[in-house]
DNA sequence: TTTTGAGTTGTTCGA
DNA sequence: GTCGAACAACTCAAA
């Protein structure tokens, strides 16, 4: 128990003690922290956490709150406005300080401005730090002055600057003479009623020790595979680090430092990759109208088809292609897709199926436990080609090649699509074509255990590619 | 200001 | 089956 002022300590996507500016912050100016997160999902824009994201969050907030406490502190939690019950907890606790973690998305960064200059005309002290990236995004410009728009001279750039390395958590905390209260993390509601989060709490440990687990593990056995193996859907040779960087249980500079230390093949490319999330925190802080609207205005009135029938089945894993499928399936029953798959299964919704990207962005929002808003904007214009740095107009995935090319033995849709686990590899990427007595042999039936195909692949590409050529006038 | 080199992730076609 | 060319210019970033 400490006689020290109060600092509030506001936790958003920062969900650790480590490496963490507004706690030490506090601790170094001679504050009593007091963490605390208000849940006010309406707040969040263009939309609240999906349901996937909501469900990884309640375990992230649980797991902080058991690490504050083992630190001698508390995560105080309270659900309803953000100016309104920081102001409550303000009174409440006698705060004379205010520190926080930035959030660069449009929603929050004129919001948190105006909460800023309210507190510091209240006489408190109230201060920002650096959030989850390891260069801001307001900090980079080209030497002419403006945004970067092209990723590998922004990324190279970002090579040439000094940043600052990730700091250690503090090793004990005080606490204040009277906790305030705090509201269940499970009175939230964030767990689903029904439970489909089996699949979700069965393939992943959500914790930041599961994090730590996961990025030292993948330092040591993958890193220096991570060129070839990380396009292997079948393969664990991704990172899969992305929800634990959404929630901010590991930062990036925490991974950056560990990527640098462990060096060798494999590295720089992984780094690139941390390069991307980067530069979509860069984007969409410059480019703030892109989760809503193409990048490239020559998109504004693109003729997306509108067929929710075919979107459906696209959500469902339904479509008959059964990378894809495979790919949907991924992603719901698990809340997680693999990047490779993420770009055929995109491509083949925005380009076969010609459906509106944001319709993909939207269903990836709800059902990806790594939904973040600046990496699902800035993927989903680069599937649709409209975004910076766009795939051009007419790369469209062949989904039966990319199948071969990446699930050569079709292990991945065996697992996800089990309906086709006895078709040999060569016909696993486009049952369409096998023979009948392969099909019969197999146990598959078209049509009733596993659906024709939504769109023929030859005949949706080139009407694709009719649709973007026509765009271009 | 003008110029120049370059730009995540692909497919198809024809030799 | 393998390989190179074509696909389409356009914009970006830096010299």
């Amino acid at each position: 128990m400490s006689d020290k002022p109060v600092a509030l300590v506001w936790f958003r996507r920062d969900l650790r003690a480590s490496d963490h500016a507004p706690l030490l912050a506090a601790l170094e100016r001679g504050f009593v922290p007091v963490p605390v997160f208000v849940w006010a999902p309406d707040e969040e824009a263009p939309r609240a956490p999906g349901g996937a994201s909501r469900r990884w969050l309640h375990a992230a907030l649980q797991d902080v709150s058991a690490t504050l406490t083992a630190l001698g502190s508390r995560l105080i939690v309270r659900q309803g406005p953000t100016r309104e019950t920081l102001a409550t907890l303000i009174a409440e606790t006698g705060a004379k300080a205010v520190y926080w973690h930035r959030v660069y998305e449009p929603a929050f960064m004129s919001r948190d401005a105006a909460l800023k200059e309210a507190w510091r005309a209240a006489g408190l002290e109230a201060e920002s730090f650096a959030g989850d990236c390891l260069i801001e995004p307001q900090s980079v410009k080209t030497k002419a002055g403006t945004p970067f728009k092209v990723f590998t001279p922004f990324w190279n750039h970002v090579l040439t600057l000094d940043l600052p390395a990730a700091k250690p958590a503090p090793t004990a905390l005080p606490a204040p003479a009277v906790w305030p209260g705090s509201d269940p993390v499970a009175s939230l509601g964030l767990c689903p009623s029904i439970p489909w989060d089996t699949g979700i709490a069965a393939a992943w440990d959500m914790t930041r020790a599961g994090g730590d687990k996961r990025l030292r593990g993948f330092l040591k056995t993958t890193l220096p595979h991570y060129a070839d193996r990380r396009d292997l859907p079948w393969d664990d040779g991704t990172s899969r680090l992305s929800p634990y960087l959404h929630f901010g249980q590991l930062s990036p500079r925490e991974v950056r430092d560990a990527a640098l230390k462990t060096g060798g093949p494999g590295a720089a490319k992984f780094l690139s990759e941390i390069g991307w999330r980067e530069f979509g925190r860069h984007l969409l802080y410059h480019f703030p109208k892109t989760p809503a609207e193409p990048m490239d205005a020559g998109f504004a009135n693109f003729p997306w088809a509108d067929n929710p029938a075919l979107a459906e089945a696209w959500r469902r894993g339904r479509t008959g292609v059964p990378i894809v499928d495979a790919g949907l399936r991924e992603l719901w029953s698990t809340g997680f897709m693999h990047n490779r798959v993420r770009m055929i299964a995109g491509s083949f919704l925005v380009k076969n199926l010609l459906t509106d990207w944001r319709a993909g962005a939207a269903w990836f929002w709800d059902t990806l436990v790594d939904a973040d808003l600046a990496q699902n904007t800035l993927g989903w214009q680069w599937i649709g080609g409209c975004g910076a740095d766009a795939a051009p107009y007419f790369r469209v995935f062949n989904p039966v090649l990319q199948g071969g090319k990446f699930d050569a033995d079709g292990d991945y849709v065996k697992r996800y699509v089990p309906e086709l686990a006895g078709l040999p590899a060569k016909w696993i990427h486009r049952p369409w074509e096998a023979p009948e007595e392969v099909l019969a042999r197999a146990g598959v039936s078209l049509g009733e255990t596993y659906p024709e195909p939504v769109v023929g692949l030859a005949l949706s590409r080139v009407r694709a590619l009719d649709a973007y050529q026509r765009r271009r006038g």
